[in-house]
DNA sequence: TCCCAGGGGCCGA
DNA sequence: TCGGCCCATGGG
């Protein structure tokens, strides 16, 4: 076979197109996986990437306009400001508390951007941790995301679990799974699972919408029409 | 009104 | 190790 992960993503480019993640500036270009990230695009994606946690983007957007709006996107910027008043930049975001302490954490961290020293900072996780060192430095390392789970659990290509599982070994599981399955390419990484984002948000959401789902073939689940 | 969103830390069993 | 709770805004 010529790798059932490769079909599954042929389809999905064939169904929604090049999804031109990550977004900067608020805005998608397919030219973007293809070069390399300037330091301020770096740092936006770093901080995206934490706003992003399990919150819709639409909201990390709000957050990261008022930033921008407050010249606190730049790094040194934000390093100067209170954690009180990064909060309130980030409200739209949600969790803003938490995540002003986040980036905190992280604006504090001044080492190499390397997987397992990334998840030593309190407030990263897997998938925080791997989003940055895709999207924003252009490492060939597969992002798995409640979405990623959902999907590859409906297709029948790892175990679905309930709840919010979010347990190291699950995520490591899954990333096992694309790593062994694919090629390993960055700019492939990137699109595929910037098209399982969209995929999930158009079809395979939690209650499917399974009328018109490019996936229809081969996907053990069955929902609403 | 309820559900969900591009998670992660923490705590008790 | 796991299951469950907490963090919070905003759109559908």
């Amino acid at each position: 076979m010529g790798s059932a992960l490769l079909e599954i993503c042929r389809k999905l480019l064939d169904a929604y197109g090049e999804q031109g993640w990550w977004p900067v500036g608020g805005t998608y270009s397919p030219s973007f996986k293809k070069r390399k990230r300037t330091p301020e695009e770096k740092h936006e994606i770093c901080v995206g990437a934490v706003l992003a946690q399990n919150t819709a983007w639409a909201n990390v957007e709000k957050a990261l306009g008022k930033l921008r709006e407050a010249g606190a996107l730049d790094r040194e910027k934000m390093e100067k400001l209170g954690e009180k008043e990064l909060a309130a930049l980030i409200r739209p975001a949600g969790y803003y508390n938490l995540k002003a302490k986040k980036l905190k954490a992280f604006l504090k961290y001044g080492g190499r951007m390397e997987r397992e020293a990334l998840l030593g900072i309190w407030g990263l996780g897997p998938e925080t941790v791997d989003s940055i060192l895709l999207y924003a430095y252009g490492k060939p390392i597969f992002v798995v995301d409640a979405y990623t789970k959902r999907i590859a659990g409906r297709m029948g290509l790892a175990k679905e679990k309930k709840g919010g599982g979010n347990s190291e070994k699950e995520y490591a599981e899954l990333q096992m799974i694309f790593r062994e399955g694919l090629p390993e390419d960055a700019e492939l990484f990137n699109e595929f699972h910037a098209l399982l984002v969209k995929h999930a948000k158009e079809h395979c959401r939690v209650n499917p919408l399974c009328k018109g789902c490019p996936l229809e073939k081969g996907c053990g689940k069955r929902g609403i029409g």
